[in-house]
DNA sequence: ATAGAATGGTTTCGATAATTAACTATTAAT
DNA sequence: ATTAATAGTTAATTATCGAAACCATTCTAT
């Protein structure tokens, strides 16, 4: 007989197994056209990524644990290369709104776009039963957050 | 009536929506510990993991998409830290045996447990149905890594 | 058997990126 | 109205990374 204590464990143990290496060889896939197609790291595609759900800089710095002035610069990079900017919020005027411009909402599409079919080329190996199974697993994970 | 490609696309997509802010979660949760109990970076903890499995510096360069000499390099800082120590291979002796010292495996330990501890707790708010389903996935998603 | 290629790792050095501390501007609190 | 708190930037220092050059060892091909 198996108790749920155990099942925890099991569950926690393919976890480990599981996500670390899956999500390492995303990110490297991430990595190998955000680096080729254009010209950014990976670090500054999450930046973007993070803009787009609508992030302020000190929010940045905290989902991403580095310090504010890190990110600061980290966005002049990316205000450079002209893929986000910068404007004083109206409302509170200590606030600066970070936004896309055309094109660096374009660069996260195609990245997403690229990524999308990479990783659907592998769930080609997967049964329904496989797929069904995973959809359902991300809810549950999805709870933990809560 | 769902399509394969349909359920694929809908999986894909709470993938993207449950494992990378999991992930992120997890990921800070490691660095609090790191950081605050022993004084290690999420990089160096990365480094300690990989090494515990016996990976060697050009191994650990591929697997972290870094170069060698940034490895090396970190490595140093670890050795001088004490958490591992560097050993010529007596079979070739080109190859550097790296491995963890007795305070290096006292801290992965204890960071573990700190972690799946701190997912424990989370876990308790899913039914044994869920942590099956949990299961299932994971053995399902490291088919795609082949 | 030996010269040359290949492999594993390190060192040096220049460029990036991170952190801390100090600073400006704006808003909130008493 | 002062003071405190918040959001962000700037400046200076430190740490990290990558390219090139290097050493030592092993493999390969003649």
């Amino acid at each position: 007989m198996t108790s749920l204590k155990d099942l925890q464990e099991l569950t926690i143990d393919h976890f480990w197994e599981t996500i670390p290496p899956l999500w390492n060889s995303i990110r490297s896939h991430i990595r190998a056209t955000a680096t080729g197609n254009f010209d950014i790291t990976v670090e500054q595609f999450h930046v973007l990524r993070f803009v787009r759900r609508g992030m302020s800089i000190s929010e940045l710095a905290t989902a991403k644990n580095i310090s504010r002035p890190a990110i600061s610069q980290a966005v002049d990079v990316l205000v450079k290369k002209g893929l986000l900017s910068r404007v004083q919020s109206t409302t509170d005027r200590r606030y600066v709104e970070l936004t896309l411009t055309k094109e660096g909402n374009a660069l996260l599409d195609s990245v997403f776009k690229e990524t999308r079919g990479w990783m659907k080329e592998r769930m080609n190996k997967l049964s329904t039963d496989e797929l069904e199974a995973i959809a359902k697993a991300m809810t549950a994970l999805k709870k933990m957050l809560d």
